[in-house]
DNA sequence: GTGTATAATTAACACGTGTTAGTAACGCGG
DNA sequence: CCGCGTTACTAACACGTGTTAATTATACAC
């Protein structure tokens, strides 16, 4: 304590704080300072938290299984905008891995134990009970990841808008046979949402569906290659694929290499999310970019406000961006 | 508190913690289980951190800048491994980011608020005057990356060993002309060692250095594009490369494509760290797998035994393991 | 000078737990 | 019935901070 340097210890509490409404000599204030500088103090965390009830701490709950976490190439960048925020605002990061989110006893403890001011909680899941129980504690949390039927504040990516963007800009090329590989199982919002887009492109444009063109992927490559190879084997073959995301555009172009085809003058192809590879893949990948950064970043942010009781903020989503590379043809065709 | 169920209120403490040389009777141990059962009671981490000294906490400080985390592919696998061996201890982890580890704000907060009990701290620098102190200080640390004029314990993969044994196979290959591009500047170690390993094989097998062949990579795609452009305008090109990383080895891939040259026929490729994406370039890349998970776990797990003070370890050097693809043409040739 | 409002500081309590020292209950030999 | 050792429990203190209420110093009007 570094009320031995000075005179007094309440007074240190009012300075080291700048508590508002106490009023303090400016002299004393500068001896305080100077004592907390030369004694290099910092307050304890643990006395603090339990003085005041506050932990400066929110918790980052990430549930997905370990093949969705070892593809996700997008997690780096959403840990940076996180942090950042999380740090701009003087709070730590908790981060916690679970297999399954609905697993409670990944973040019960966080809670319980009082180890977090609040939670982010990314991939939700729909059919957890808690979650409910929690938004009438009004314990502060934020999805990453929508949830239908429930009200929680949530940070998201306009999915659906971006899908769209994505199977528009190879209708506009002149594709009509145009394939979809979802981005993982339908449990997740997100795999709904890009589905949907693609539905409501090719609908706005007269395009019938064709249900043999929508198939399912998962997070790995190697299941966004299997697709193509059932799309690929159909009589009538589609001239464009849309996947919903760049590891599945990966696994596909795979399979259309080894099927003998050329990209994109046999298969066009349009991924999602943008990784920082899609620009080195062979032809380098159109896509979708996601800013993985700014979700992270104002996940952390709304969720701060939050518990800091400024705002009321009911939901968040960032657009997306069309990157035009040389998977579609769109650039060879502009060129000729 | 629970005792308002039971009787007592020491015995509670005494009861949930399984504190050996205290004897309760069987009776009033359930009683008390019971009753914590019953109020879903968990213990407040501020109170029992200010109480015992301990947070049951480790600090995660990751050194790596905006472009080199935004291009590891690697982080996902580490942090599982890390928050894995985390919990499985009954810790919690407490990540930070910080743009250059060499800035202390990143970590003396954690350390002199008493936020952690320990550190794993990931890219170390050997400029940094604060990690001898803590050292001085015996604060429970552990680096990822060795340091070179330091002992403080650390985790780390074999990289010169790893480097050394994929250069042997692409002599064994009949390889003698092999360029070399680094992983990252040679002030990170593993980018010195995994040079050296490379350095030392070709001693071995009386092939004579040529500087020319050797060239600077950065951590983005593009820094391996441009050594490699360089390395294909000499008089007399390579015939093979090893890439000290396998987002270098993408980069080059991309420039030996743009010279209108064939991989592997006329120039074969291993690379380094077989990310999981590396099964899927064009052709599949030949790479030294390194144990990501492996890493994050044992550094966690040997920080919290250092924590504990059940041993006292030093140095934790995991293995590599070559991986044969087609970039290589060992496949071609062992089928032709 | 006296009373009163105001400014500056501090004493004292609260937060919820771990832990040491001490007390009450019990058994048993004498 | 007493004394002593063992067992089962608890009273009381400690941890380091935030915060309210009380105390002392200062300023000002009459």
């Amino acid at each position: 304590m570094a009320k031995l340097a000075g005179v007094s210890r309440t007074t240190v509490s009012f300075v080291l704080n700048n508590v508002p409404g106490v009023k303090i000599t400016e002299e004393t204030r500068q001896r305080v300072l100077d004592a907390a500088r030369e004694l290099d103090y910092y307050p304890t965390a643990a006395a603090r938290s339990l003085a005041s009830g506050k932990t400066q701490r929110i918790g980052l709950i990430l549930g997905e299984g370990q093949e969705r976490l070892a593809a996700d190439a997008f997690l780096p960048a959403f840990l940076q905008g996180v942090t950042a925020s999380v740090h701009r605002r003087g709070y730590l990061l908790v981060l916690q891995l679970a297999e399954d989110v609905a697993s409670h006893e990944a973040y019960t403890r966080l809670i319980r134990e009082q180890q977090v001011d609040g939670l982010i909680l990314s991939g939700p899941r729909s059919d957890d009970p808690l979650l409910s129980e929690l938004a009438e504690d009004r314990f502060p949390l934020i999805l990453h990841g929508r949830l239908d039927d429930c009200d929680l504040p949530y940070v998201d990516v306009d999915n659906k808008a971006g899908a769209y963007q994505a199977v528009v800009h190879l209708i506009g090329l002149g594709h009509r046979r145009i394939a979809f590989i979802s981005n993982a199982p339908y449990s997740y919002s997100g795999a709904q949402e890009r589905l949907a887009g693609y539905k409501q492109a090719l609908t706005e444009h007269d395009i019938p569906l064709d249900e043999s063109l929508i198939q399912k992927g998962g997070f790995l490559p190697e299941t966004g290659q299997a697709a193509m190879e059932k799309v690929l084997a159909l009589p009538d073959r589609p001239t464009a694929l849309f996947a919903a995301s760049d590891v599945m555009a990966i696994g596909a172009m795979s399979a259309i290499r080894a099927a003998g085809l050329r990209i994109p003058d046999d298969v066009a192809v349009v991924g999602f999310d943008d990784i920082f590879l899609a620009a080195h893949t062979q032809p380098p990948l159109t896509t979708i970019r996601v800013p993985a950064y700014g979700l992270g970043w104002t996940g952390a942010d709304v969720l701060i406000s939050l518990i800091e009781g400024e705002e009321e903020v009911s939901a968040v989503t960032l657009e997306t961006e069309l990157v035009i590379r040389d998977s579609c043809g769109a650039a060879s065709k502009a060129g000729g």
